[in-house]
DNA sequence: TTTTTGACGATTC
DNA sequence: AGAATCGCCAAAA
């Protein structure tokens, strides 16, 4: 995903996430394997800590680690704010955590080609 | 150029 | 079982 020399990690993680469907979710570490690093998943969120503040929008609440933990959510304007964004998508979080995670997780390596 | 930093994940204690 | 530690690596300082 790049069209000149400023070509980053980030573009490629900004890229998947905003391919992730609504109501779906998936962990750091799926998109960094997808995008061929799997050693990366904490450039994933570091990523997402500079998703604020790009155009068009990342739905960075979509995002949570390998166990279905919101641990993003303090980086959002309100702490809770990842969780009602969720619940909007019909996704259930109960102490910060996606109930059903295997349920509405989305795999890029296996969704995308 | 070198050092620090982490919205992770796996391992070890 | 839960906490601490270790490996990872691109971007920012």
């Amino acid at each position: 995903m790049y069209s000149n020399n400023t070509y980053s990690f980030f573009d490629d993680v900004f890229a998947v996430v905003r391919l992730i469907p609504f109501g779906r979710v998936t962990s750091y570490g799926a998109i960094a394997a997808y995008l061929g690093s799997k050693g990366s998943s904490r450039m994933v969120g570091w990523a997402m800590n500079a998703a604020h503040s790009i155009t068009p929008r990342v739905p960075a609440h979509r995002v949570v680690n390998r166990n279905g933990l919101l641990t993003g959510k303090i980086h959002f304007s309100t702490p809770h704010q990842m969780q009602e964004l969720l619940e909007q998508e019909n996704i259930i979080v109960f102490e910060d955590k996606v109930e059903n995670f295997k349920k509405h997780f989305w795999d890029p390596s296996i969704e995308l080609h």
